[in-house]
DNA sequence: ATCAAATATCTCAAATTAAAGACAAATGAA
DNA sequence: TTCATTTGTCTTTAATTTGAGATATTTGAT
């Protein structure tokens, strides 16, 4: 059949992403967060201030869950939950000096494991690569 | 920095196979299976009668939730355990008949939105993408 | 033949997640 | 203005997943 090329494609992406997970959870395993913990920390570090949907939108998980992890890391010092003046639903996560610190001195290995795992594709690659997660990601969006 | 271009690979990877599990997992609303459940009918679905621990290794769940998927899927009359005789700790899945009809009925649908999603990708960009996939795999498997 | 190590599965407790609904606040149409 | 709808967060409950350890079997070295 000739469904099989996509469907090798669909295979390759879903078990590698979750072999990445993996990976990542292996490593912060020596830190006592969790892979769904450190991606918040990891969108607060990167974009800065955030209201908490916005993070759940990143991350794709649900406001329940947000909730959970957001306690665990408030109670952990690594953020704090601020309220937004002008839209009094909202609340802002920002990342506390503790919460800064601890990401300034993981990330460098973190990165370094991204550059690893992607550094056996060219520039170029990368640049494919990400321009066909483009079109499937696009595809997400289309109504079947 | 130059590390930007492979973090933007890694973060698009890892974001666009969450959302095809969400929109996997939207489908499969519909039955009352879960992706867990579909993915480890999946595999028997497609390689035939595989060990359970095959079976994880390919999706890569721990051995304690496919014990958990493995018993609800055998209440629900989709596969049946089988005792290897020549070694007697490995035990096989098998559909059962019913699994067999159940996933029949499901998977044109299923291959058709696979095909949807990649549909945009031409013969070759599809191979391209399991082809620098591939790479990013092998890397993983390398030390650090 | 014996025994330590490896392998395959299972058990159980604890952590995590999802799902549904509750609530408060903002928006926008009538 | 008023009210229905939407949005953002939280609560609660139930389902799922992990993690560590238990058990039984096999393998391989001595």
């Amino acid at each position: 059949m000739q469904s099989t090329c996509k469907n090798k494609a669909y295979l390759a992406l879903m078990q590698t992403s979750k072999e990445i997970q993996e990976c990542i959870r292996a490593e912060l395993a020596k830190t006592d967060l969790h892979v769904t913990e450190f991606s918040v920390l990891e969108v607060l570090y990167f974009h800065g201030k955030q209201t908490i949907h916005e993070v759940a939108q990143r991350i794709l998980v649900s406001s329940g869950s947000m909730t959970y992890v957001i306690d665990k890391l408030e109670r952990k010092n690594m953020l704090k939950r601020v309220p937004c003046p002008d839209d009094r639903r909202v609340i802002h996560l920002v990342l506390t000096p503790d919460g800064e610190a601890f990401m300034q001195s993981i990330m460098p290995r973190h990165q370094e494991r991204v550059e690893q795992l992607f550094g056996s594709l060219s520039e170029e690659e990368s640049g494919t690569f990400v321009q066909l997660l483009g079109k499937i990601k696009h595809q997400l969006h289309v109504q079947v």
